[in-house]
DNA sequence: TAGTTTATATGCATGAGTCATACACAATCT
DNA sequence: AGATTGTGTATGACTCATGCATATAAACTA
């Protein structure tokens, strides 16, 4: 039997509530931890996770910056003592290496993080966690798969944030590769 | 039986790989409507919800910005059109009304919203929305619940965005006073 | 009537980003 | 090898939404 509409219009509006006040609260929470605006969380995450010595502009699509705005990101990062350039095989290219301060750096955004997340599954059952869990997987990969699709159908090439921004590799709890999400980050 | 703590970890990884998409797609939806900063779809929603002929200083509590950044904000919702200062009773204050296209531009906000957060809950079974539906219900009234103790507990009296920004209490299905986070809002 | 509080508005500053452009190195094609 | 074209990085000038400090005006209060 099928959801009544009505009901699906109540889902809907709830999601968007919720997904609008836990982005929120995590992303506010995250970007005190280094201070050095919207988008340094996302950095140091993805060079913790996936990205340690990439170049800047693997960086900038990771992000969905302008490489000029990637540029000045990582001159904070580095004058924060979180990052450095070193000389990349690739003569023209930088490579950007966390410091080991970044490295801790990140770690406490992701901490940061599980527990901002962690405050708000702690109202639910064991069931309801159980069945949400469930939804998200569907989702996060339904939502995969439509990116994927727009992708390939943009004429404007503007590069679009890294979907899974922020995440915790090791908390994905997909075996390696088995993360469709994981996998659009990393191809 | 609880959930095991591993399965928990994941659960919060997705939950907010899953908010910060949502919230994304959504904020990006949204803002490119009206096309006058981030702040515009909210107060844009918030008036024609439950604070036509607000004040400004009404307005900005309910966005969480500044008594200044709110003057711009009205002064650029003014220029295009969308609302515009009446005198109020108090002499000091002024009353910021939606013009008939704020009014048009808040609804089609609303549309926007709606299509965006359905296109994600389609991939769903009944099943999954219907539980989904239950698990946000609950993070919701507990979320209203934390914000409520974490305001008597605030030095700093930075105002912070109303809860249930952009909410279309139309789709809430709570019953008149029966939703937390609606009687946060309009206390 | 004078002083204090409340509401709005404004000048100036800032921070994070964009765009256009310059520059350095690399790759490719005669 | 030399010239051309492409790719990666950096920088100068600017935008835009916001915050802070302050000014002004109206409303209460003594």
């Amino acid at each position: 039997m099928t959801q009544p509409l009505s009901s699906r219009r109540h889902t809907a509006n709830a999601l968007g509530a919720l997904s609008l006040v836990v982005a929120d609260r995590m992303n506010t929470a995250v970007e005190a931890v280094a201070g050095l605006g919207p988008s340094a969380p996302a950095a140091l995450v993805a060079m913790h996770e996936f990205l340690d010595g990439g170049s800047v502009t693997q960086l900038s699509s990771a992000l969905g910056l302008t490489h000029s705005g990637t540029v000045r990101l990582v001159d904070r990062l580095a004058a924060a003592g979180l990052a450095e350039r070193v000389g990349a095989p690739d003569g023209r290219a930088v490579s950007v290496v966390l410091t080991a301060r970044g490295r801790h750096t990140a770690e406490r955004i992701l901490r940061t993080r599980e527990r901002s997340l962690e405050s708000v599954l702690s109202a639910l059952s064991s069931d309801e966690a159980d069945h949400l869990a469930a939804a998200l997987d569907t989702m996060l990969t339904a939502l995969t798969r439509v990116r994927a699709e727009e992708r390939s159908a943009r004429t404007d090439d503007r590069p679009r944030p890294w979907l899974c921004r922020l995440c915790d590799f090791a908390a994905c709890g997909r075996g390696e590769g088995d993360c469709p999400v994981h996998n659009e980050a990393t191809s």
